[in-house]
DNA sequence: CGCAACAATTGACCGCGGTCAATAAAAAAT
DNA sequence: ATTTTTTATTGACCGCGGTCAATTGTTGCG
């Protein structure tokens, strides 16, 4: 078993996050390098790489930490009934994943927990996004022949499915939410003839 | 104008484009070097990308050419009147496009065009997706409230969820197969109680 | 304290995608 | 045929993520 770790460990990690921090809040996710950061942080490169497993180890965490205070403020807000409160509630979190292109990249890519390993920071978020929206939806408020994780795994594959489309140029002109209340009017609501 | 292009410019392009392949079928995409792609091909790693904008490209064309192929069947089989058929329909597709998980990051990343530019070969095979699915659901077999290419969106949605969440390690006991009948149900065949 | 065992840090180095000024080849103009 | 203009090719070079053997710092033990 792995002893307690040192107090220089915590410093040196600590010290890296929050040069990384200061780098995204200067200039963006996308502009982020590493070499930027263990200068920042007065370490050698190689310091960086025994605290992360690569560089989307790092982002992995920013933003995962940035997704679940997302996901705090919207857990202390009420529930919503309908669907357009469903779309304002979720619109911060779905402004913050959508902030860069990048950064949209980095969360598909980490939203599945890569390997048999650790589950990501960013993957559990995914898995917290499900179990707040089915506690909204178990309110039976909406359809009632489905369980409210299959509606809350729909709602999710549904804002992805928005943005994704969003940053592609020709979509553009329809905005995020338009799209959302179309897939989630559908979703949420059918009327069987 | 641009003028017609030389026949010597038509030749390097082809002999990288079959070098890439065979670099593919020999080991796989995410192996591919574009340094070992311009030495089998025999120029200079500079001309690869006069041709190609950035390795991103040269993938958009060979994995948006296997989609095509892969769409080409799909066409030529008989429209799908069940979850089961539809499923049974599209699995080459959905087989092709998580064939490899760097497969499916790029596919996922070059789903949407980048930019104002040229709409790409993986971005077009999206669009034709959505006209095929189109097809087989303006039948009318399955629900009708909503229009087929709202309903052929959501099928599109679903299913690269359903590929994403089995990627994940937890979630691969699940086949996409099985993942994909729960939502298209939900989806196509709602049932108001 | 002194010494062994372990953990953290270092920085030179590598792999690979991507750039660009210089050069060669082709097409157009004379 | 010769010069001019346009287009294609070259390869040395750069940026940046990631590695690893060597070094330095820390902890537990007799």
């Amino acid at each position: 078993m792995g002893r307690a770790p040192q107090k220089r460990t915590l410093e040196t990690r600590a010290k890296l996050v929050a040069a990384a921090q200061a780098i995204v809040s200067e200039s963006s996710y996308t502009e982020l390098r590493t070499e930027d950061v263990v200068q920042r942080a007065g370490v050698a490169k190689g310091t960086f790489f025994a605290h992360f497993k690569d560089k989307d180890a790092l982002m992995d965490q920013l933003i995962g930490a940035r997704i679940n205070e997302c996901l705090d403020d919207i857990e202390a807000r009420p529930a919503p009934g309908t669907i357009d409160e469903l779309i304002t509630t979720l619109m911060p979190l779905v402004n913050l994943m959508r902030c860069e292109r990048y950064v949209f990249d980095v969360i598909l890519r980490l939203s599945g927990a890569a390997a048999i390993e650790e589950i990501g920071p960013i993957a559990q978020t995914f898995e917290r996004q499900i179990i707040v929206m089915t506690g909204w939806l178990a309110q039976g408020l909406f359809r009632t022949d489905i369980s409210p994780q299959l509606m809350a795994e729909g709602v999710q594959a549904f804002y992805i499915q928005a943005m994704a489309l969003n940053f592609c140029a020709i979509n553009q002109v329809v905005p995020v939410e338009d799209r959302m209340r179309e897939y989630l009017k559908a979703w949420l609501q059918p009327t069987t003839a």
